[in-house]
RNA sequence: GGCCCCAUCGUCUAGUGGUCUAGGACAUUAGGUUUUCAGCCUAAGUACCUGGGUUCGAAUCCCAGUGGGGUCACCA
């Protein structure tokens, strides 16, 4: 049985990267009719942000990463499975008693030499710390990176597994919960990678079979460097402020990282949870591009259907109308890539613009007043007979049609940048198009 | 700095010794769609990090260098 887990620790907003690695976690699983666990990892009281758990499942059930389990890591400190778990690698002699902080990092880097002094002195209590020994081979075989990694251990330092204040740090809870979990797979960051020796040898003291362990590649930023908080919006929830649909994120992440066979790039969750094969997986850093987050985006609104596409505007379109918004998507539902870019299209259908005069051609006097007579004679005001008219006065007056339309653009809606303009006017209406059009003459 | 990982167009990638004068997508550029932008269609340019091996033959295997990333807490 293949059985997953996502853990996170409640210290802030889902990152692209943590979406990504529940993404390849719950594939896996369920791409072995397997299961999937949320496991959230709040070991550190003091670094908890309030409410990130219910922002996490409130996530995951957006994206439609379901959970089959659900476990909370602080819960399970008082049932006493960790504690027990580091007394008894003390007792054997693979962990002992520490009473002080400290670091092994040195410029030289770390070398047995710099073995914490606690190790020999036999307290009884304390924080306790692992006791790695010197010059042992150890190596697991990652299956994301497809082969055998290993580190000689007098280069590992001893890590802290139980804190003194009783609850175990991510080194001891990580491998005992995934033990009494039956994790089969683990599935984590790269930056995990340095820290598997210690979960190899904890492992192997406490007498427990051995996960499969694979390590996903960081995302880069394009400045380089891992993508982080502080450079751009690249948490979750403000890629979806931003106006992404969580359809397009999901899929874009999908891709970072991973690739089928067969290059296809556009695909759901249940299509992509079909064809997950491990084999697909990226060894090298990908760079996190929104243009083609952007492209991807679009496709995704473009293949949504127009009552679809309308309910996705709701949270953009504040001050319009049902009826005026059922009139407007068709026109911008092919053109816009972001659901936010919908107020840049659209504002002037509800709000007078501001005409800035500069942007105007040098004949738009001409070009306007024409418009005006033009459209003012209209009995029947719709596309055909705005069409009909206002091609008849550029032939007429022998203007170039691109000059005209784009002046006519301007004067009625403030900004080169619009939907169709004839397919405009006709929502707008007859009275607020001619009295735009005066208002710029 | 020590340790670990990685290396195909600007970006995401296909490619697992010959079919590679290296394929696709995004981005870019040019043209078309007798009205902008977008969309759509067409076309173009752009890549196997370097140096050594192995082999009849290497983007593909090995080694070194270089470059990029990660990590070195009683944080995860």
């Amino acid at each position: 049985m293949v059985r997953t887990r996502f853990a996170p620790s409640p210290t802030g907003n889902i990152h692209i990267g943590g979406l990504r690695t529940a993404l390849y976690a719950y594939a896996l699983a369920k791409h072995n009719k397997g299961e999937f666990i949320l496991r959230i990892e709040d070991t550190d009281k003091k670094r908890e942000v309030e409410g990130a758990t219910e922002k996490i499942k409130e996530l995951l059930n957006l994206f439609g990463l379901i959970w089959d389990e659900y476990f909370i890591q602080s819960e399970r400190v008082k049932s006493g499975i960790y504690k027990k778990a580091a007394e008894k690698l003390v007792k054997e002699g693979h962990a002992y008693y520490c009473q002080h902080e400290g670091r092994n990092a040195k410029k030289e880097g770390f070398s047995k030499e710099l073995r914490d002094s606690c190790r020999d002195k036999n307290l009884t209590s304390g924080a306790i710390k692992l006791r790695v020994p010197d010059n042992e081979k150890v190596s697991f075989k990652d299956f994301v990176v497809g082969k055998e990694i290993s580190w000689n251990t007098s280069d590992v330092a001893d890590a802290t597994l139980l804190k003194s204040d009783g609850f175990p740090t991510y080194h001891l809870a990580v491998v005992v919960d995934d033990n009494d979990m039956k994790v089969s797979h683990v599935l984590r960051g790269h930056d995990w990678m340095p820290s598997t020796p210690i979960h190899l040898l904890v492992h192997k003291y406490l007498g427990f079979k051995l996960p499969e362990i694979g390590h996903l590649t960081d995302i880069l930023d394009p400045e380089g460097g891992k993508l982080s908080k502080r450079k751009g919006s690249t948490s979750v929830e403000g890629l979806l402020k931003e106006g992404y649909l969580p359809s397009a994120l999901l899929n874009y992440v999908c891709l970072l990282g991973w690739a089928p066979k067969n290059n296809q790039e556009i695909f759901s969750l249940e299509e992509f949870v079909a064809m997950f094969d491990p084999k697909g997986f990226q060894k090298s850093n990908p760079v996190f591009d929104r243009a083609k987050l952007d492209w991807m985006n679009g496709e995704y609104i473009r293949k949504a259907d127009l009552e679809g596409f309308i309910r996705m505007l709701k949270s953009e379109s504040s001050g319009f109308s049902e009826e005026l918004l059922k009139k407007i998507a068709p026109l911008i539902k092919d053109r816009i890539k972001k659901l936010s870019e919908f107020g840049n299209y659209t504002r002037f259908f509800i709000e007078e613009p501001t005409v800035e005069k500069k942007l105007l051609g040098p004949n738009s006097k001409k070009h306007l007043e024409a418009a005006k007579k033009a459209l003012d004679k209209i009995k029947k005001w719709d596309l055909e007979e705005i069409n009909e008219v206002l091609m008849e006065a550029v032939k007429d007056n022998g203007f170039k049609i691109g000059d005209f339309f784009m002046d006519l653009r301007i004067a009625v809606t403030g900004t080169r940048f619009t939907p169709p303009i004839n397919d405009s006017i006709v929502i707008l209406g007859k009275d607020t198009t001619l009295k735009r059009l005066s208002k710029v003459t």
